[in-house]
DNA sequence: CGCCCCATGTAATAAGTTACATGATTTT
DNA sequence: AAAATCATGTAACTTATTACATGGGGCG
């Protein structure tokens, strides 16, 4: 008796990273898992993050899947993939099917959670250390929203989730500012 | 050979849910492993999630290392942990502790990153969809949030990332609007 | 007595991280 | 020639999810 897994049974949820590769072959067009590694640390990264080493072994079960197909073959052992129809058909499915309310996980929301359990002056200290940390990161965000919209016309790509994550790095600084002082008020009682 | 693992050597990053059950235990007071699935259940969840699966061996494991102890002993089998001051110290050093860029994990974010693959017609859809999954998100919080200043004073467990919750699932809702916008105006061109 | 909730766990699998390992090509 | 970067992979481990499994206690 054997159990058949993921592709005959279950496995509703998760595959994210699948559909992350899927995703940015099908908007950056052709490109090998180095590429894909690249482009998930400056693009994707602030939402979905992977190394190389989740990324190669995925590749792998795409390909054997028919999901993707190598296109050609570069220099050192380059492999270009490019999406196949059959991708193209899953990525959509997944796109569009409901009910799904996948993993949220991020630390500092956790740390801003866990503030509770320290006393106010303590708490201080730890809400400004993690608000430098997004201070950066949306510097870092409005930099590469700069630098997208300089280009081309109107169409860059992850335009959405650039915006998205700059509209959601404010929106902690905010929060972080409006606990900062309520925190010191707290302290100062 | 042995090579030490965990508490000897590496994991810098990672233990998040170590930490957040200290942290449950701090704030909330002894429970049982099964009081504090429900905490997450419904406090925390919307930042980090667990499984009793997941909580029950890790009571173990903080137990084993004297990070909690058990306090009292109910009727089927309940166990009642309370957090040690090694515990405290642990979970301040962690929230103290800089240098940490925790995961970022968000399905939801990922699926408006991947929008950019679709074609503008159909991707208004998909963000109509997750538009409406966080529409109940808020109602969920702002339900709690009710509830909870409809309590005692002040000073709920949890009030920071609830209302770090609140804050970012309206940024969210904004964003879903602005996205449409965009896409119907593409889309209409 | 039967049903529902309390309460705890284990097993199997999947997903993610860090470190290890190797070698080719381009740049300085 | 050395250094940086391109390029791909594997091994070992941790973390997370889903399903399986069991039994006590309260209530109608």
């Amino acid at each position: 008796m054997s159990i058949l897994t993921c592709q005959g049974v279950y496995m509703i949820g998760g595959m994210s990273l699948r559909y992350a590769l899927l995703g940015l072959l099908s908007a950056a067009g052709p490109s090998s898992g180095y590429d894909l590694a690249k482009l998930f640390e400056n693009s994707i990264n602030h939402v979905w993050r992977a190394g190389h080493s989740q990324i190669y072994p995925e590749l792998s079960k795409l390909h054997a899947d028919g999901l993707i197909e190598v296109e050609a073959e570069g220099p050192r052992g380059r492999k270009i993939y490019a999406i196949t129809p059959q991708g193209r058909a899953e990525l959509h499915q997944w796109l569009l099917e409901k009910g799904r309310e996948g993993p949220v996980r991020s630390e500092g929301a956790l740390q801003a959670f866990l503030i509770s359990a320290l006393p106010p002056a303590e708490a201080i200290g730890v809400v400004e250390r993690v608000r430098a940390m997004f201070e950066r990161r949306l510097a870092d965000l409005e930099a590469r929203h700069e630098q997208m919209s300089g280009g081309s016309g109107g169409d860059y790509f992850g335009r959405y989730a650039l915006d998205l994550g700059l509209r959601q790095t404010r929106t902690f600084l905010e929060w972080a500012d409006a606990t900062i002082a309520d925190l010191r008020a707290r302290a100062g009682s």
